[in-house]
RNA sequence: GCAGUCGUAGCUCAGUUGGUUAGAGCGUCGGCUUGUGGCGCCGAAGGCCGGUGGUUCGAAUCCACCCGACUGUACCA
C-alpha cells in the first residue's frame, strides 16, 4: 500500500526541535549582547576588577546543597555522572564556582581579590516568559574584604553599570537591606529559635511576595494560606494575629519609605499623595529611623535588629558621601533575596518602568540583578571564614528591558555588498572574486553570490531579502568596455513604489548606474556613505 | 511539583449530527522572465489530524490513559 510506504518514510525523519527553555540566538541578538557586555565590562574594569573564568561543569558537591538524590538527580540542576561515577553538574550561578576557585587557590590569591566574569548558567526548572534554562549572568565579586564599604561599593558599581547602559536614576533603583534586620524582627516576635527554622523560611518567602500579591496576599501566606486563581492552594506559615500584623506593618512602613524616595521621577499628583501620608503620620524620612519608631511602637527587642540597622546606617552614609542619593541607592528593609547563602548585606537592582510585551500586555520587569555578602560560602572548603560580597546582573533579562525602553542602540552589522555573477558566466569567476577581494581589502563588507548562477534574477532577489545595500553587476558587455554597473538597491526599492508594470520595472533598472571598472572601490564607498546619511 | 486551558501543514486557523481522496490564507520552492529585486498570474511540495488503546460497519470528530504546549502557583541557589 502506498499509505504504509509513505508513513514508513515519515518515521525515519527526525523531527527538528529545540529543547524547551533553550533558544537559538540570532545575529542581531548576538551583536546587541556583545555591545552590552562591553559596556558592563568597562565599568567593572574601571572599579579595578579583573576577569576570572571558571568552566560550565563542577563536581556537584562543590556547587552546594545539590547532592543528587537517586530518585531525581537532576532536580533544579543538570547533572550527570563522569566515567569514574562522580556526579558533575552544570553551574547554576557564577558565585558557587568562584568560591570553589578561590578556596582551591587560596594560597596563591592576593586578598582582597576583585574579579568579574560573564557566562551562561543553567537551571533545570520550568521555563516561562523571559525565563530560560540557559541564560547569561555578569558577576563581580570582592573576596577578603569584610567591611561595609565593600558592599557599598558594589551597590555604586551596580548603579553605574545601569547608567552606562542608558538607564537613568528614577528608572531604576538599587535597594539595600541587611539580613540581620529581618532576622532580628523575626527574633523579636519569637520566631528566632532553631525549632522555627522552617517557619522562618516560609515567612521570608511570604514577605518576598509583597510586590506581587500586596498586603492581603502576604497576610494570607503568613496565616492559613492562599488560593491562586487556578484554585491551587499554598500552605501558609500559620502565624498568630499579632505576628502577622507586625510583619505586614513592617512591610508597609518599608515600602512607604521606598515610595517617598521614588518620587523624583513620578508625577506631582503621586508626589502629593505620598507627602500627605508622611505628614499625616508624622513619619521620619529616613528608613532606619522609621524602623526605630516602628520597633518602639511594638516593643520589639533584638540585638540582631539593632546591629542590622547600624550596618544599614553605615552603608547609607558611605554611598551618600559619594553622591549616590535615594533615587539611586535606597535603604529598603523589606528586601529579602536568596535564602541560601547570604549572611549580611543584600542588594537588588530593580527597574521601575513598565513595558508592554509583544502581546500588548503590561509587564513589570522588576529585578534585573542583585547580590549580597556571603561570608560562609568559602568556609565549606577551607574551614575558615573568608568574607566575600558580590552581585550578578541578568544580562538576557536586562537586554529585553533595554529593547523595550528603546535604549538598545542598533548594533547590527549592515548586510554586505553583493557581487553578482552574470548568467552562469563561470569561466570568469576569477574576475568576480577579484572584485570582492578588492572591496574587502578596502574594509567593505562584501560577498560573491554562490547560489545557482544560472538565474540572474534570483541573485537580486537574494540581495533584496538579505538586505544588501548594493549589488555589483558586470556582464560580458561591461567587461569588454572595462565598465561596471552599480545598483543602489535601497534607492531602487524607493522608486519601485511608483512603478506598476513588470516590464517597466525591469527595463528602467531603478537606482542603477555605470562606472569605470577602476573606480569600483571609490564609487562603492561613496554610495555607502550617502546611504548612511539617508 | 500542584492546578487550569489547549493540541489539525513551517506559521495562523477552518473542518457540519461520526460518513468518500482532511481544506484555506500566509510562508517555501518552481514557472511566466537564461541581463535585473517589488507587484501580478500559474503550478508544486508540505499532514501517522500529538501518541497509544478502546467504542463503531466507519473516528480529526466519542471515551480512557500517556505525551507536549500555554497560563497561574510553588521552587528559584
Amino acid at each position: 500500500m502506498s499509505a504504509s510506504k509513505s508513513s514508513k518514510k515519515k518515521q525515519q525523519k527526525t523531527k527538528a526541535r529545540l529543547p524547551r527553555g533553550f533558544v537559538d540566538r540570532s545575529a542581531n541578538d548576538i551583536h546587541a549582547t556583545n555591545a552590552m557586555i562591553a559596556k558592563i565590562r568597562e565599568v567593572y574594569e574601571r572599579y579595578g576588577f579583573d576577569p576570572v573564568e571558571t568552566p560550565f561543569f563542577e563536581y556537584t558537591d562543590c556547587l552546594g546543597k545539590f547532592l543528587p538524590d537517586t530518585d531525581r538527580p537532576n532536580a533544579g540542576v543538570f547533572s550527570l555522572q563522569d566515567d569514574d561515577d562522580q556526579w558533575m553538574s552544570l553551574r547554576y550561578d557564577l558565585t558557587a564556582p568562584l568560591a570553589r576557585h578561590v578556596a582551591e587557590n587560596i594560597n596563591e590569591i592576593q586578598m582582597p581579590f576583585r574579579s568579574y566574569r560573564a557566562g551562561y548558567v543553567f537551571r533545570n526548572e520550568k521555563p516561562g516568559p523571559g525565563r530560560f534554562r540557559q541564560f547569561m549572568q555578569f558577576d563581580a565579586d570582592s573576596i577578603g574584604a569584610p567591611g561595609v564599604q565593600a558592599d557599598a561599593e558594589m551597590c555604586m558599581m551596580m548603579a553605574d553599570t545601569l547608567e552606562a547602559l542608558g538607564i537613568k536614576p528614577g528608572q531604576y533603583v538599587v535597594r539595600v537591606n541587611n539580613r540581620k534586620v529581618l532576622d532580628g524582627v523575626l527574633e523579636a516576635i519569637n520566631l528566632g529559635g532553631d525549632e522555627d527554622a522552617d517557619r522562618r523560611l516560609s515567612v521570608l518567602r511570604a514577605l518576598d511576595k509583597y510586590d506581587k500579591f500586596g498586603s492581603e496576599g502576604v497576610r494570607l501566606l503568613l496565616g492559613k494560606g492562599r488560593k491562586d486563581e487556578s484554585g491551587d492552594f499554598t500552605e501558609g506559615a500559620n502565624l498568630d494575629e499579632r505576628q502577622i500584623e507586625i510583619l505586614v506593618e513592617f512591610l508597609e512602613a518599608a515600602s512607604l519609605n521606598a515610595a517617598q524616595n521614588k518620587i523624583s521621577g513620578v508625577s506631582s499628583v503621586e508626589e502629593q499623595v505620598v507627602n500627605d501620608l508622611y505628614n499625616q503620620f508624622d513619619l521620619p524620612s529616613n528608613a532606619v529611623s522609621l524602623l526605630h519608631k516602628f520597633t518602639e511602637k511594638w516593643g520589639l527587642v533584638s540585638q540582631l535588629l539593632e546591629d542590622g540597622l547600624q550596618l544599614l546606617d553605615e552603608a547609607k552614609l558611605l554611598v551618600s558621601f559619594s553622591g549616590y542619593g535615594d533615587d539611586r541607592i535606597l535603604i529598603d528593609p523589606s528586601v529579602v533575596r536568596g535564602l541560601e547563602y547570604y549572611t549580611g548585606m543584600v542588594y537588588e537592582a530593580e527597574l521601575l518602568f513598565d513595558v508592554t510585551n509583544e502581546k500588548g500586555e503590561k509587564v513589570q520587569f522588576g529585578s534585573v540583578g542583585g547580590g549580597g555578602r556571603y561570608d560562609g560560602l568559602i568556609k565549606r572548603f577551607t574551614g575558615r571564614e573568608v568574607p566575600a560580597t558580590g552581585f550578578s546582573i541578568g544580562v538576557s533579562r536586562l537586554m529585553t528591558a533595554l529593547k523595550n525602553l528603546g535604549k538598545l542602540e542598533d548594533s547590527s552589522v549592515p548586510a554586505p555588498v553583493l557581487v553578482t555573477v552574470m548568467d552562469g558566466d563561470t569561466k570568469n569567476l576569477g574576475a568576480y572574486q577579484k572584485m570582492v577581494q578588492s572591496l574587502r581589502q578596502a574594509r567593505i563588507r562584501a560577498e560573491l553570490y554562490q547560489g545557482n548562477w544560472k538565474k540572474f534574477g534570483n541573485q537580486l532577489k537574494y540581495a533584496d531579502k538579505r538586505g544588501c545595500p548594493i549589488a555589483i553587476i558586470q556582464g560580458e558587455d561591461e567587461r569588454r568596455n572595462s565598465k561596471i554597473q552599480i545598483k543602489d538597491l535601497i534607492e531602487g526599492r524607493r522608486q519601485a513604489e511608483a512603478i506598476s508594470s513588470n516590464e517597466e520595472w525591469r527595463e528602467s533598472r531603478p537606482g542603477q548606474f555605470e562606472i569605470d571598472e577602476k573606480d569600483l572601490v571609490e564609487e562603492v564607498k561613496k554610495l555607502l556613505e550617502t546611504q548612511k546619511v539617508l
